[in-house]
DNA sequence: CATGAATGAGCATTCATTCAT
DNA sequence: TATGAATGAATGCTCATTCAT
């Protein structure tokens, strides 16, 4: 029995509906204004709840973003993009790229990097878990793949993590700055499906093996 | 009752020494602890200037932050990465490359695209008019000369503006992240030198065009 | 609907087990931390019961405070220091001084008068009935059993109620106050006999009758 | 030049106007309704100041709050109870008596000594040094005196400092608690010589020497 | 033009009280 | 009857902004 908040231990537990509700609603505002943008009335009201049921749940405004930011990093480790080590590079990579794309650029997706980003040096931890969980983790995950396809002797690559990183930047390219900094709107999958596959074909001529 | 002096154009110019002065010390405030945490009080005690002082030169908070980040693009726009269209590409791409990531990951360099990405949704055209002028404004810098060296036959590219996005966004990969999420510290200069060598050889790797 | 519980007889009695727990919480709270110090969670979580049933024994915050002050009167009046008019004056005061300044310097019987002291001005009625039921009726009492020394020729006094509020200072001389604002820890009982042996011999100086 | 606040060192120094008008008026509301009856916003409307300007001149209530005691401990000490040391006895003891009763069941003498006591427990601090300005410092003062009075043979007192506090808190009998507890107004003048009178004379037909 | 004292709306947070269960 | 989740008014405090000097 995990007792989560300190005094009056809030109705159940950390799995409770209210407070679901809560980080439902605080995400919404806190995604959209920023840390200190976000008042905690504004909050209660997009949560539904009063003032005062925000602090049964969470302990104080950090508190309640911690909680946020934890989340969203689990909600997108969770989003295991599905890597199929016998895959070959050219399909995996397409599909990572495109799924990936669309994570980040959906309204929550960006947000959450722009928020977190923001606040990283006020929360030096906030920002640290972040970047762990969200995007050294996708990066790990992808340079694994990568390592299966040398082994393989599909790709010949000196260090995969380097090149994932390499991979998942262009990915980015023309598409998630002009959306973080407001210039565009989320690309449509046709722009993904573009910058996706130019970032492959880069990728793969750099780091195919060559058969002799 | 005539005002007259209720535009940007304050005591004197816009070039005024005080304003400069103003701007200076808002600028390092602003910078290190974004639009919300900077208080108008420490601008002033930063600047040297009194509180007053603050809004002779300036409407308002946002107005000054607004003439921050311009003049920081400005200035960005200014350091002209001098392509020389006759240089051949490898050499170029590294000397850019390195001091590019010099420079948003210097500590004042990768603020202001955190400070700016922090406040982009709230005020919108602040971060369209950084994007455009430091970003992209550098992307086109560096299309440009690509261009020039597609027509020198040295390299075989399509979208040269693509491309130049995909160069910036690889020399950015394991450096511009961990720095900005506050994970590692700028990095240093070996670490500039391993990751844009590497971009530089992928790139060329996928762009070098083919000699008969 | 019919209400039937509101006024302060609620479930069963005045004297509920219960509602001597709430009581006994309530009182530990309200003497440590004063009126305003104590929140009603606190006083809940002292008690062992729930917010909510604070609510079912007692009104409110202040009728809840007013009982306890109320049974620490009764209490108190109830510590009959049982004067023995038919003994000397000088056993029955250093015996009862002794008494007297040991409970109202023991930490709860200062608390006490420290806290109600606190919130006479906004409770008059509280201070009032405290200041009857504890201080003066004590004052009475030590002037009962000087009336009845003087019919038996020990003492020659005028105004016995004077003179028993006279010995009953003296004998706080250099204790209570260091005491109640925290100066001083509670007295030894070797300090209250040098001040209470003192002031005996003071009180019998002025008041002893000259014998023939 | 003492600087007294941190920021903005406020208008000149302690002895600014705004300064006195401030505490003044958080005088009358800390001594009317205690330190957690007393709200900063009712403080600001009794000094006719606003919320901010509390915050220029004061870093926290608490701060306030001390502030006034302190300011109230001084004043209470400059009142030199002008003994003079030939003068003898019964005169000096009824003068003094009477000036210090009538300081002491002044409305806010009387609250200043209740505010303090209240709060004691949880500033410690203030306690102390509230006690030893204006509660101890008198009572030197009397002992003093006393000591001279002995020396010049008119008096025989072993421990002038508890004969001091046995006189005082005699003069308190029957007048200083019903005024604290709220029993009834401050005593009148007869009501003060009436008891200070019989103090002396119990107190003289202890200590005063025997002449052969 | 420059100042800095003064403002008051706004903030995060607490807590006495209510009420559905 | 007893609970404790929920409430919202009130609190201490901050800060962008104004204005008399």
């Amino acid at each position: 029995m995990v007792s989560q908040t300190h005094l009056t231990v809030a109705s159940g537990d950390e799995d409770s509906a209210k407070r679901h509700q809560i980080m439902d609603g605080a995400r919404r505002v806190f995604m959209d204004l920023g840390f200190d943008g976000a008042s905690m009335n504004e909050i209660a009201r997009a949560a539904g709840v009063s003032k005062g049921t925000l602090y049964v749940y969470f302990n104080d405004k950090n508190r309640l973003f911690e909680a946020i930011v934890e989340q969203e990093s689990l909600d997108h480790g969770k989003k295991a993009f599905n890597f199929d080590p016998t895959l070959d590079a050219e399909t995996s990579l397409k599909a990572f790229g495109r799924a990936y794309i669309e994570i980040i650029c959906r309204p929550d997706g960006g947000s959450a990097v722009r928020t977190v980003m923001a606040i990283a040096e006020r929360m030096p931890d906030v920002g640290r878990r972040f970047y762990d969980h969200v995007i050294a983790h996708t990066m790990r995950l992808l340079a694994d793949y990568l390592g299966a396809r040398v082994k393989a002797k599909e790709l010949a690559i000196d260090d995969c993590y380097l090149a994932a990183a390499q991979f998942i930047m262009m990915c980015q390219a023309t598409l998630f700055q002009p959306y973080v900094f407001q210039v565009k709107p989320a690309p449509t999958k046709e722009q993904i499906a573009t910058v996706v596959d130019s970032a492959t074909r880069v990728f793969l001529a750099a780091y195919r093996a060559r058969q002799k």
